[in-house]
RNA sequence: GGUGGGGUUCCCGAGUGGUCAAAGGGAUCAGACUGUAAAUCUGACGGCUCAGCCUUCGGAGGUUCAAAUCCUCCCCCCACCA
């Protein structure tokens, strides 16, 4: 089966050009393809997850992915600071930022021996002049075509604007692929849905300048069931650092899922196998939830490996539960079969305290706000006074209680806000 | 550069001297119901030494017993014109 066949079938295409042409062209070369990414985090996010799941399927498929950071790009920034995503930051940051990234690439593509780069676009934007790019690029590009772009004509229409710098991006963007096509081979680009006049861009000024033919695929905009762009929660992103998003937070946001996005969800973000995964649509109800398990441990094991899975489940149930997974839901998945009940290590975020210095002495709800599970005083009042904080599973009857001697069995207290939020507080 | 319109609590958006910690909606959080889902209902939603107090309405000053609301200067945004 063909990598295109297989993202067509797993949900990640959105469009593709010359349809023909290049699954040809795929199936007849090694080829090189890239997707850009953002170097203004030191952590790649959820977000992003589509991109890198289509690299890794394009590996897997013999085919050679780079991952472009666009360096260059985030040396410019963007001074309208409509959109967030551009700020301008220093090389140094960058720098820090592309360790970062590609650290966690490296769990989803293997770079050994140039089977995947790392680019950053830096390397040749920052050496552009800006008489000798007009005239060998510029020229290429009309500007009557380029505001018909969507991506443009949205931002003529509100008012916001368009900045001159943000108008060049898609110049800028063509540039690199023709970089990476004459000096990497590379001519397949891939993006999000909002790159298609990018990428397409792109496509024609590698036609022109290198006479060669180029390819675009662009993924559709994961939203969630709810019709929320994928991976954003009340947090903010979900990352998949797991220093800032810890291996327990990022299976229960999968587990979290919507009832409507498990299927798809499973296509996009796990390998299994199709087959398996359209057995789901029949499941409901608790069984739908078993599912869920399976997407959230597929998921972190890709991203965070499969003892942070087995940690994150085995914390997810003793937190929420036992939970039997049958042999025959979804059976490529490596997710250990039978009943997990609660027992063994837990990863729930934790903090130590001397135990002399909290027992007896401290509020309750100073607790929860100096373990982040509340963020002001009055947060944690709050909570209490709407009964959703609990010590040890026993709902905090007032804001003035204390932290009890018998709080502190085991020389642990569970903290617990509203229903999925716990924090232990480890006693020396 | 000119003219006009704006900058309000996470977002949108009311408010034009006291009754304003500031309507309404969204988002979010908690409770109930559930399946760690969705929908729905209820409540909360600046901070604190919490039935009281303190700090907020682009920034800095000023008028007033009293300012988000009036005045001055500054910063920023938008539209049209050049």
């Amino acid at each position: 089966m063909s990598v295109l066949s297989v993202l067509k079938e797993r949900g990640f295409i959105e469009d593709l050009t010359h349809t023909e042409a290049l699954e040809d062209y795929l199936t007849h070369n090694r080829a090189t393809c890239y997707i850009g990414f953002d170097p203004t985090a030191s952590s790649l996010h959820v977000g992003s997850l589509v991109c890198i799941m289509a690299l890794a399927h394009m590996q897997r498929h013999g085919h050679r992915p780079i991952a472009l950071v666009g360096g260059g790009t985030g040396l410019i920034g963007d001074p309208s600071g409509k959109t967030e995503l551009r700020k301008v930051i220093t090389l140094e940051q960058i720098d820090e930022n592309k360790k970062g990234i590609r650290n966690q690439l490296s769990r989803f593509l293997d770079f050994s021996d140039d089977k995947a780069l790392l680019l950053d676009n830096a390397q040749w934007l920052t050496k552009l002049e800006y008489i000798p790019f007009l005239r060998d690029i510029g020229r290429h590009f009309s500007v009557n075509r380029m505001i018909k772009a969507e991506s443009y004509k949205a931002r003529m229409d509100s008012e916001d604007g368009l900045t001159f710098i943000e108008f060049n991006y898609m110049l800028l963007q063509a540039y690199d692929f023709m970089q990476l096509g004459s000096s990497y081979d590379c001519f397949l680009q891939m993006g999000g849905s909002d790159q298609w006049g990018n990428i397409v861009a792109g496509i024609d000024l590698v036609r022109r300048t290198l006479g060669k033919q180029a390819y675009g695929i662009t993924f559709p905009l994961i939203t969630t069931a709810s019709g929320i762009k994928m991976g954003k929660t009340h947090k903010g992103a979900v990352w998949l650092d797991a220093q800032r998003f810890s291996p327990y937070e990022y299976y229960q946001f999968w587990v979290n899922a919507d009832d409507a996005d498990v299927e798809r969800f499973l296509a996009l973000f796990t390998f299994l196998p199709m087959e398996e995964i359209h057995q789901v649509s029949h499941l409901e109800g608790a069984d739908l939830n078993k599912a869920k398990a399976v997407l959230a441990y597929e998921a972190t094991k890709i991203c965070h490996g499969e003892d942070e899975a087995l940690k994150a489940l085995q914390a997810s149930v003793s937190m929420f539960g036992g939970i039997e997974i049958a042999a025959t839901l979804l059976p490529g998945s490596s997710i250990p079969r039978g009943t997990h009940s609660a027992a063994g290590e837990e990863s729930v975020p934790s903090t130590s305290y001397n135990k002399n210095d909290i027992v007896g002495k401290r509020l309750i709800i100073d607790l929860f706000m100096e373990t982040n599970l509340c963020k002001s005083k009055s947060d944690a009042r709050r909570l209490v006074q709407q009964g959703g904080a609990y010590v040890n599973d026993n709902r905090v009857a007032g804001v003035d209680q204390m932290v009890l001697e018998s709080d502190a069995k085991a020389d642990e207290i569970l903290l617990r806000a509203g229903k999925k939020k716990y924090h232990k507080i480890i006693l020396d």
